[in-house]
DNA sequence: AGCATTAGTGAATCATGGTCACAAATAAAT
DNA sequence: ATTTATTTGTGACCATGATTCACTAATGCT
């Protein structure tokens, strides 16, 4: 029986999970675009209800009671059961629209994802497209972001990952530098090359060269080593050296004769090497939106 | 992500969920003691929110729309899981507190029932307690009714039933009347009694006797029948004749030879036979005022 | 010890959702 | 066909109750 009291206890619910999320009543006040006070009265109230202490509050530290752990299970599946509802009803809706928004790495988003903006846009003119670059982990729910591109083919837990294109590490130099210094025909000759890689860990420097049977680790050394590809590239066109890129990056400027591939007929292993996939939280119901989107990126990846 | 457009979405949904059930904005709206004025406006507003069609409206008559029923899962999902969650509360609560509305057949509840009524709320100073008479089927969440007692061993779909006792039917006639028209001492001489049955559904005057392996079927008459244990009671207490009953019913009276035993020696198949039980919503979070209650009765039945 | 940060409180304000009265629509009944 | 009863929808007005603001209290960190 659904009563009155039951009706208004949910939207404290609702936000007393977002004071949890956010660890304290500050936070989650600006979160939510009201001031402290009001939480501290709501959240008052809502202990009233129920007539089971939330929270051991020192003014300095939130700590959620026992009792109020499970109560954010609760919660949890009334905020969850809402967003399905949401969803679904932006399913029913014929044209796509709403807000989409959409994390990649920076040299994904800046080189693959960009050309598709405009036509999407123009496509589907009731969507608006928020684009985030997202190096690192993020949390997909707590972030509201409805897809994630990434360089791997292993799902994070109660997502889905869809392959969407290979990627693979590669090696070029520019002209001029390899009129210089020669070109390299095995990766052992490498070791006397300047070489730009990413630096980003310990191990960047460390390339590892497959070919059939025959398997060569080399460290390399190099004057200029950064972790964005776009300013490598840049490094590399400036002569530089040989830089280690995912291939989509120096497709174009290899098509431009900028620069030349080295040690093509060899494979590289390395954290760049792999599937592209795009992952999103499955869903019975997922928003025409995030359908069309991914539908529109797996189209054009396909055909490009 | 938890949002203020989701959280205001919320008390809509499970007002949306009244609408649906009672079938009518005036019917959901007496049931929540407002306007049917404002559940016009509120469902107006949810079906902006959503951009969806929850109804389709004639002034006479309501009609859920496809996207609506869809709708309507969420929500009873959303309205369960705070019901779930008041649960828990009141599971936290060391001292059993709040509003307990127990269900059972009329005769059971006078005759069983009502000499726990008074030390049950003075164990339990905090419990408020609704009896409600209940012969025929109801719908123990929409009514908001905590525990149903029942004479049946078959559980009802999602529930569990927790035996307390058994049940058997008796027979039994005044002295009087046996005095005058004697004790029968097989079932077939009753064709030649007044019988008093049930007369609710055309099978109460077919009786069924068993003892071993034997087995008699018998269709009795009388002049007085009623579906009103105590008042079947008192007929056969005037000397209308030989009485069927619940054993339960007539267990004083026996006592105190107002009545006296029919056929005892034989079982009585019937509706009335089998097994007490208590029927109430299990639940990982059982309000502790339910839990303490159905405690209190089995202990009380048992050394009855 | 003092500063900075965060929760709690009370009064004033403001807005949202509610009621009321009325209109419009429609199904049933005569 | 006309009336009647019932139900949804709308706009003006209103009131409750939530929010803000300003301030206090408490606490951790330096």
């Amino acid at each position: 029986m659904v009563t009155n009291k039951l009706i208004s206890l949910l939207p404290d619910l609702a936000t007393y999970i977002v004071v949890v999320n956010e660890g304290s009543f500050t936070a989650a006040a600006k979160k939510l675009g009201v001031t402290p006070s009001a939480l501290s009265k709501l959240i008052t109230r809502l202990e009233n209800a129920l007539s089971v202490k939330l929270f051991e509050r020192t003014t300095r530290r939130l700590l959620i009671t026992e009792s109020g752990k499970k109560i954010v299970q609760q919660s949890a599946i009334i905020v969850e059961a809402a967003q399905q509802a949401i969803n679904i009803s932006s399913c029913e809706h014929s044209v796509p629209a709403g807000n989409l928004t959409v994390a990649a790495p920076k040299a994904f988003l800046t080189i693959v994802l960009q050309p598709l903006v405009t036509p999407f846009l123009k496509q589907y003119p009731e969507i608006n497209l928020k684009l985030r670059a997202s190096d690192g982990d993020i949390d997909m729910i707590e972030q509201g972001i409805d897809v994630v591109f990434r360089l791997t083919d292993k799902p994070t837990q109660g997502l889905i990952l869809k392959e969407i294109g290979k990627v693979n590490l590669s090696l070029c130099a520019s002209p001029a530098y390899l009129k210089k210094r020669g070109l390299p025909l095995v990766p052992q000759e490498l070791t006397q090359h300047d070489c730009l890689y990413l630096g980003e860990t310990t191990k960047d420097h460390i390339w590892e060269f497959v070919k059939g049977s025959q398997s060569h680790i080399i460290a390399v050394t190099g004057r200029y080593a950064v972790n964005h590809s776009q300013m490598r590239l840049n490094g590399v066109k400036d002569g530089f050296g040989i830089g280690i890129f995912p291939d989509f990056v120096i497709k174009d400027a290899l098509q431009n004769k900028e620069v030349v591939p080295v040690l093509a007929d060899w494979q590289i292993k390395g954290n760049y090497h792999g599937v592209i996939a795009m992952q999103y939280a499955q869903n019975k119901y997922m928003p025409s939106r995030l359908k069309v989107f991914t539908e529109f990126v797996k189209q054009h990846l396909i055909t490009a």
